[in-house]
DNA sequence: TATTTGATTGCATCCGTATGCATAAATCCA
DNA sequence: TGGATTTATGCATACGGATGCAATCAAATA
């Protein structure tokens, strides 16, 4: 008696398992209609199985029939791999972040990954939305957010590879794909130096922005080695920003600004409407205004915005190969890609010759 | 001999479930550490299971030592809800769709729901996307790209509730959240209309674009209505579109263009900036140009574009509750919810009083 | 034809959590 | 204080697919 109760406790045969009418087929409803076992079924939908081209056909078939396809969260319960990459990104109104992530989804949609996508309003959320990417056990992250150091530590303690976008770790080194805003505001101002601009004004981002931070000290720098300085006025890298911060330094500045910097496009759009509308300045003859990133906006014929681009496809390209390397090895030591940008010339600004840079 | 050998096949006591080291950690793991159930840490981090304050105090403690995070594929497995909700969006650089999609993922994220986001390029891949939606179990999705009757029937096939945005199914009714197009084209014809324009062109999109069919419709068919007819361009809801389109329509028409009627904002915003500078026609003196959609760009001071806005927050509103409702309630039947849009005035048309609307 | 070799296939088990059921503990009412 | 409820908790099992291992089968070789 004792003997059978404990048998009565073994697992079933796989015969038990049928399908309950009207839900989705599994692998063994499969199995059965095509005469094999749950386990060739399953290395049918998994490449590189043995198994053979009869077999197979008469399972695809079987499949087919039943409507079945492969249950993504079973698998990756077995596997360890969710094939899931959470993509984070702070502020998707900010023109340019469309851009990249249309192509961050494209490059992981090639390589067979899928995006969990997550918009992040107000930092508060942020440890909220990090116990999300936790549970469901994402391949890694692309993130283009501001993060804690504390944040970025637990990508390494829950072992999820993450590759930053624009953005540097603070103080450990993380890996992370840039556009070198150094080098392009850096240009930017000895383009502007050596037409004879004199009197420049610089709309920042908020604060906290590492994008801000960077482009503001390459510009500043720059201009501090070549004997100039600038009026600083903070903004919000949207448009309002850029319209607000014109004004703003309108009002502070006795002589008149020559050329004005603003660390993103959308904010020198802004500018340069409120400049020509409200102002009656000319541009780029009264005032030169450059932007930075290379949006498309920034090409339309009524800007024509001179700027950095930003060389979006290959530092989304390159996000997604860093990632799926260290995914592939978690031990890959962490690495910062630097792209230059490309200085588009426009007709925003006026610019003299590359001289400059010989000087430096 | 044979009971024993039954008894080793027995499933292990709890205590063997132990954590594999550097592995993560697994609610036996959290379980052993607060010396409770492997249950209790379940009931603990599933709202509305019955548990006592002093026990989930200790399991929560536990969790925090243990960097525990219950694995969202194995709580799918068992609950068949994944909270995940598949977006499919077919041009992310349409400046219309991320703002809808930043809405979508913000109001979708209130409730508890993960954003699993698909763009889709070519019509082609489509079938292989809906495959890995499948895959997913996702609990529902939302849908701004063009489908296929078969591909719409594969939801209910698979049960999943699905939401158009902006789009109706062919043949069968399905659930979605339109801006109403005829309405809205509607209504900028009148105000042209009234205003004194007669000779009009049209910039349409792609033939196969749902969006682009209906606006077309509306503008042709209240033209038609008061004795007026126009010229139609295909574009493809890009800018280089509106610059091409109103190229193409100035060189077929012999008469002189009054009105010109984009079928989105990008594409008059396209053709503004073409008119006035490689034309230099003025706007709205010699041409009127109305948009429709009412993205961001089209408020700045270069354009003030006269088109119709979609009340985005509103329509991602009402497709996210129809989506909820419907993952609630599987059977409720298919419903069309569709929104008036709001004429803006702008100034990239000259409009007449509403006198017309009267008259119909 | 006997034997080796390689390719297929099935069996059994595991992944990590949720939950019905039975039991134990705590609370309540008289 | 005893019995009737009302919580809390643990046990065992299911969810659906992947995979090591052994068994089977076919093709290839001697």
């Amino acid at each position: 008696m004792t003997d059978s109760a404990a048998i009565s406790r073994l697992p079933a045969p796989s015969s038990q398992h049928r399908a309950r009418s009207n839900d989705t087929a599994t692998s063994y409803d499969v199995a059965q209609l095509a005469g094999v076992s749950q386990s060739a079924v399953s290395r049918c939908f998994r490449p590189g199985s043995s198994i053979a081209p009869k077999t197979r056909a008469r399972v695809l078939a079987a499949s087919r029939e039943l409507g079945y396809h492969p249950n993504a969260m079973a698998s990756g319960l077995i596997t360890r791999r969710s094939n899931l990459v959470a993509v984070l990104i702070s502020n998707l109104t900010n023109l340019y972040y469309p851009e990249v992530l249309a192509e961050i989804t494209q490059r992981l949609s090639e390589r067979g990954i899928r995006v969990l996508l997550f918009t992040l309003q107000s930092e508060s959320d942020v440890d909220a939305t990090l116990d999300l990417v936790w549970r469901y056990r994402v391949d890694g992250a692309i993130v283009a957010a501001r993060l804690s150091s504390t944040q970025l530590r637990d990508f390494t303690r829950n072992k999820v590879p993450v590759v930053l976008y624009n953005r540097f770790g603070e103080g450990e080194p993380v890996p992370s794909v840039c556009c070198d805003s150094v080098g392009g505001e850096r240009q930017l101002v000895e383009r502007l130096v050596a037409a004879g601009h004199r009197v420049f004004g610089i709309i920042a981002g908020p604060d906290d922005s590492c994008v801000s931070q960077e482009r503001v000290r390459g510009a500043q720098q720059r201009l501090h080695d070549l004997g100039y300085q600038a009026l600083i006025v903070k903004g919000a890298f949207d448009y309002e920003s850029g319209e607000a911060g014109l004004r703003a330094l309108m009002a502070m500045t006795d002589q008149t600004m020559d050329a004005l910097i603003c660390v993103n496009d959308l904010m020198a759009i802004g500018a340069i409407d409120c400049a020509r509308k409200q102002f009656g300045i000319r541009v780029p003859q009264d005032l030169s205004i450059v932007g930075f990133d290379g949006v498309a906006a920034a090409t339309w014929a009524s800007y024509q915005l001179s700027t950095v681009r930003q060389p979006v496809r290959r530092m989304t390209e390159a996000a997604v190969a860093m990632l799926m390397e260290r995914i592939d090895d978690p031990d890959l030591p962490p690495e910062v890609r630097t792209f230059a940008g490309k200085v588009i010339e426009g007709s925003s600004a006026r610019f003299g010759a590359h001289g400059l840079s010989s000087q430096q």
